[in-house]
DNA sequence: CTGAATGGATAGCGACACTCTCTACTATCC
DNA sequence: GGATAGTAGAGAGTGTCGCTATCCATTCAG
């Protein structure tokens, strides 16, 4: 198929298409001609995926291409791409932590990590963490470390139905997109899932009546 | 205190202050000449505020000030600022949905919620999660909706955390702001706890060693 | 043969979140 | 009391981001 029909069948206008070529986001097609190329259905399914981490994931041009990167790194463990796909997607944040935060964060690994986590900072996760444990102390919500234990009891069961997914994928090229699809669209889902997740248990709890108003 | 002080007891510069008072998001100090304004611990804390929404937040200016409005909001229920505040933090997402993801969602109320949820439109919650499915669906994974019941078991476990630490809070301003910093940064903590538990189950289920790559 | 589409490249645009600059003061320290 | 630093307020400017528009030579489709 040609750059149209591509764009016919992705709904990303043609020269949003040339944009991610000329940004390497996309594979460049087979050239038949010196202004002809020939694209297949993997260009549509990369370029569908480009939307779904632009659109739902809210990456940037340059995180997509550091995923991209990390999808395509064919000589490297499934550890090692998970690895560099959740460095890409996690934005480093604030630089000055506070070191009350930081120790929440060690004293959280000390009770559940096996990995002997020290530095909060060797990784853009550990460091979202600890940056948003200091952000909440900052505006005086110091106990909200409190909840850590109940959070990670509730994502222990997330990340379990997450894995039980990912291995369902036979090929390994699927397994590592399921991954970054998983991660990327689930943390969208699950943000709107804990809005409704809020709004089911606090009428639970207070048994207001079904919400009118 | 003058705006110097506010700008190095907040670590934010000057002019960006003087940003966010034309912008609205801080009130005006009380004017004691013409070119002097005092400002007190109440500009310090809504600053603190506005940086944890745009950094651990993500949110925009104008996001941020409606969030704000709603906080200020005086003569409204706590349920409608939750839902003000949950609207303003929630972006839209696409704009045209697959059908079968509406479907989808749609199922998912009839098994869990007690309202009468049809139009998925109607807030940018739902819209949001049926914009991830359909994300989800164009990229080829239509099977995600089945972590949705898992999704939101854990997500009780989470939410029932998130409502007890609201409620801790004595005076409505501190239940509605608690409700913002929760889940705002919420969010982000999870986020990042969802990667630790990834790694924590993966390695339960595959025994592989304790993490050396 | 003609008009639409294509590949490739460069320049421009609109939104965003500041940041700079300027004016006309005022506060403070020596 | 004079130099220096800080201040309110407002408009213009800056840098980045993600496209979008324009151009050209070529080529395909009817």
């Amino acid at each position: 198929m040609r750059v149209g029909e591509l764009s016919k069948r992705s709904g990303v206008a043609v020269p949003t298409i040339k944009y991610y070529l000329r940004e390497g986001l996309l594979p460049a097609g087979v050239l038949t001609s010196p202004n002809q190329a020939h694209y297949d259905d993997e260009h549509l399914r990369r370029l569908r995926l480009v939307r779904a981490l632009v659109d739902v994931g809210g990456l940037s041009i340059a995180s997509v291409r550091e995923v991209l990167v990390a999808i395509d790194t064919r000589d490297d463990s499934l550890h090692n791409k998970l690895g560099a796909v959740q460095e890409a997607i996690s934005q480093p944040g604030a630089a000055q932590l506070d070191p009350l935060a930081v120790a929440d964060v060690q004293a959280f690994f000390a009770r559940h990590g096996q990995t002997e986590c020290i530095d909060v900072t060797e990784s853009n996760v550990t460091h979202m963490l600890a940056a948003a444990l200091s952000s909440a102390r900052s505006v005086g919500h110091d106990q909200f470390r409190d909840l850590l234990d109940a959070y990670f009891e509730g994502l222990k069961i997330i990340a379990r139905a997450d894995l039980e997914y990912v291995v369902r994928h036979k090929s390994p090229d699927d397994v590592i997109e399921a991954m970054v699809v998983g991660t990327l669209i689930g943390d969208t889902v699950i943000k709107a899932l804990r809005r409704l997740a809020h709004a089911q248990v606090s009428s639970e709890v207070f048994s207001d009546g079904p919400a009118q108003n």
